[in-house]
DNA sequence: TCTGGGGTCCTAGGACCC
DNA sequence: TCTGGGGTCCTAGGACCC
C-alpha cells in the first residue's frame, strides 16, 4: 500500500537587520541607538586613548553610498535600506554610521546557515541573510505544522550567532516568504492554505516578491491595490496586460500557489565587478584615470573566477551614464578564459562599440557562460585556457583580437 | 543634498544552419 | 528563384531580488 505524500512543509528564514546586528555584536555600546552600515571604509570606528570608541556620525557624511541596513532604532527615523546616505543624514544626522564590512557578514552566515542545515539539511540560499529550508522530511514537522522545528532552528540559530531571525513555515515559498516578515523580529509564522483570504489578501500587491516598482505601479493603473485585488481580477485581463508567462504567474501567486522546489545546490551563472566613481568621469577628459580603473576591475574579476575555479567564455561591460541610463556590451571568444589580459582586451574592444558622450558614474565588467575549470577537457590548451607563458600578440590573434596599449595596473 | 554592488531570469531580434 | 519552418547562438535591455 503506497504511503500517503506528506504535505509540503516549506520554512523561509530571515535574519534580522543582519548587517547592523552583526555590528551590535562588535560594539555592544551601540545596542538600542540608531546605527545605519554602509559608503566606504573611511568611517571606521577609531579606538581612543582611554580605550572607548569613537563613532562615526551620519551628519558628516560626504559622498554617493546608500544604506545597507539600518538597526531598528534608526528605522523608527524613516531611514531605511536603499537610501542616500546624504538624503539620510537630513533625516537621523546623529545616527552612527559604520562601514561594511562584508567578510564578517560572510562568517556569521556560514555559522547561521550550518546551524541550520545540523537540523535540516535541505536548504536553498538565498543570498546572505536568508534561505529557505524544506521541512517536509523532518520527523516531526508534520504533527505540528512545523512549529516545533521551526523554535529550534531560530534556538539554534541564536546559539550559534547570538542573533535573532524570523521565520515563516507555509506549504510553499512564496508563502513562507511573505509569513517570515508577519513578527519581525525574532518571529515565527505558521500559515495554512485556508488563511490566505484573511490573512494575505489584505497586504499590498507589491509585497509578493516578484512584483517589483513597475509591476506595481501598472497593477495599481488597473485598480489592483492588494493582493486580494489581485485574486479577483480577470485572469484574462491579466493575460492580456502581462502576457501570458508573468500573467498566470500573478494570477496563481496570488491564491498563494506555488509549486518551486527547494533548490538546495546551483552553479553560477555569471561573476562580476563593478564601481560607482566618486565623481562622473568623461571617457575622454578622464582617461588616464578611467583606463586602469578598468584594468583593475578585470584583474579582479579574473582573481574572482580563479578562486571560485570558473573561466568564461563571455566577456561584458556595464556602463551608467550620468543621467542613470545604463548600457551593456558584451563579447563571445572563441574559448573560455580566466586570464585578466585576455578580458581586458575583451572589455575594450565593448567598449568601442559604445557611444561615450556622455559622462560615465559606473563602470562594471562581467564574465558569463562559465564553466567549471575542473570540467574544462584541457584546461591549458585545447579548452581555450591560452597559457600565460603565451606572449600578448599570441594570445590577442589567438582570440581573434587586436593588441592594444595595456596600462600597467596600479597598486 | 538623489539613487551601491552582486546576482537571476525573461524577452526579442538577427545571424546562421538544416 | 522563391518560399517555409525550426532550432541554436549571440547580443542588448529590462525587471527584479538581496
Amino acid at each position: 500500500m503506497p504511503m500517503p505524500t506528506p504535505k509540503r512543509l516549506i520554512a523561509h528564514l530571515d535574519m534580522d537587520a543582519f548587517y547592523a546586528s552583526v555590528e551590535l555584536l562588535r560594539y555592544p555600546e551601540l545596542k538600542g541607538l540608531p546605527v545605519v552600515i554602509g559608503g566606504g571604509r573611511d568611517h571606521a570606528p577609531v579606538l581612543q586613548s582611554d580605550g572607548t570608541r569613537r563613532f562615526a556620525r551620519l551628519r558628516h557624511y560626504v559622498g554617493r553610498g546608500v544604506i545597507t541596513t539600518a538597526t531598528y532604532a534608526a528605522r523608527a527615523f524613516g531611514v531605511n535600506s536603499g537610501l542616500g546616505l546624504m538624503k539620510a543624514a537630513a533625516l537621523a544626522p546623529d545616527a552612527v554610521l559604520l562601514p561594511v564590512d562584508f567578510e564578517q557578514y560572510r562568517r556569521y552566515s556560514r555559522l547561521f546557515k550550518d546551524a541550520v542545515r545540523a537540523i535540516a539539511p535541505l536548504v536553498e540560499d538565498r543570498g546572505i541573510d536568508e534561505i529557505y529550508i524544506d521541512l517536509t522530511e523532518i520527523p516531526g514537522a508534520q504533527d505540528d505544522g512545523g512549529r516545533a522545528i521551526g523554535q529550534a532552528l531560530k534556538a539554534a540559530v541564536f546559539d550559534a550567532t547570538g542573533l535573532t531571525c524570523s521565520v515563516g513555515i507555509t506549504p510553499n515559498k512564496l508563502l513562507s516568504k511573505l509569513c517570515s516578515e508577519f513578527d519581525k523580529p525574532d518571529g515565527l509564522t505558521l500559515l495554512q492554505e485556508d488563511e490566505i483570504a484573511q490573512r494575505i489578501w489584505p497586504l499590498p500587491a507589491k509585497r509578493i516578491n516578484g512584483i517589483g516598482p513597475k509591476a506595481a505601479a501598472r497593477l495599481e493603473a488597473l485598480g489592483i491595490r492588494s493582493i486580494g485585488d489581485l485574486a479577483a481580477a480577470d485572469p484574462a485581463l491579466l493575460l492580456s496586460t502581462f502576457g501570458a508567462h508573468y500573467g498566470a504567474w500573478l494570477h496563481a501567486a496570488a491564491h498563494g500557489r506555488d509549486a518551486r522546489p527547494v533548490v538546495t545546490f546551483s552553479e553560477p551563472k555569471s561573476i562580476s565587478r563593478e564601481t560607482t566613481f566618486e565623481r562622473d568621469l568623461h571617457a575622454v577628459r578622464d582617461r588616464a584615470m578611467l583606463t586602469p580603473l578598468l584594468t583593475e576591475l578585470c584583474i579582479a574579476l579574473a582573481g574572482d573566477l580563479a578562486r571560485k575555479g570558473y573561466a568564461s567564455r563571455t566577456i561584458g561591460i556595464k556602463l551608467r551614464f550620468d543621467d542613470f541610463r545604463i548600457v551593456t556590451r558584451d563579447l563571445t571568444l572563441p574559448a573560455h578564459t580566466m586570464d585578466a589580459r585576455s578580458i581586458r582586451r575583451a572589455a575594450g574592444e565593448c567598449l568601442k562599440r559604445v557611444d561615450l558622450t556622455r559622462r560615465l558614474r559606473l563602470l562594471g565588467v562581467r564574465a558569463g557562460a562559465l564553466a567549471r575549470l575542473a570540467d574544462l577537457v584541457n584546461p591549458g590548451a585545447s579548452a581555450g585556457l591560452l597559457p600565460s607563458a603565451m606572449k600578448a600578440e599570441e594570445r590577442a590573434a589567438a582570440y581573434g583580437l587586436p593588441l592594444f596599449d595595456m596600462p600597467a595596473p596600479r597598486d
